[in-house]
DNA sequence: TGAATATATTTATATGTTTCGATATGTTTT
DNA sequence: AAAACATATCGAAACATATAAATATATTCA
């Protein structure tokens, strides 16, 4: 599913921030899903701020979010990784 | 090789720009290696601003630059590449 | 309906990035 | 040594991003 550079980019930029990877890792063990409270409680940042760096990387199809009444929970979207990932590995010869 | 957060922000911030990706997927198809001045052709930017690409690029260690005489042939870092992609693929489960 | 909770948005500020023109450094050729 | 060439660095303008404080929106519960 070759993605186009400017989709490579925002991928990317998403992916450059320690908090943003931070967040993405917590996913490695909650396998059903994170919710926004966990993130907010995880790292050491305003909520405001969670709340940005949540947006960016749900802007790059990294996450998907989902209500659950008044909280929001997020999954790994696990397609747009490996997608990401079979464009880097594309860059190999 | 397990990178650590802040290593892994670093080369995404790197492969965070349209021009850059752009240089990467040059080595596709040279193999063994791309000089400056192709990048220079290539890109339609400055002078200046394809050094500042690419030492974005060597800086997060994608490239390895290599002199020979007044000519500057880079080559592309499999094994960073390849720890980076490990890096995604270990964010699954 | 009103209070409490969860998350998003707005506004302001600080910091970082991209780009270019000018200039500097280093290398080869004559 | 001087000219020509290749690449890097500096300085500044334009733009983007991160963060926080304050505020807004939505949802649940009493």
């Amino acid at each position: 599913m070759m993605m186009d550079n400017k989709k490579i980019e925002k991928i990317s930029k998403a992916l450059s921030d320690v908090s943003r990877i931070a967040i993405l890792q917590q996913f490695k063990k909650k396998h059903d899903g994170v919710y926004c409270a966990e993130v907010n409680d995880m790292l050491d940042l305003t909520q405001p701020s969670v709340s940005h760096h949540l947006k960016q990387l749900v802007d790059a199809d990294l996450l998907i979010p989902e209500k659950e009444g008044r909280n929001l929970k997020y999954s790994l979207n696990q397609k747009v990784l490996d997608d990401y990932i079979a464009c880097l590995n594309n860059l190999k010869g």
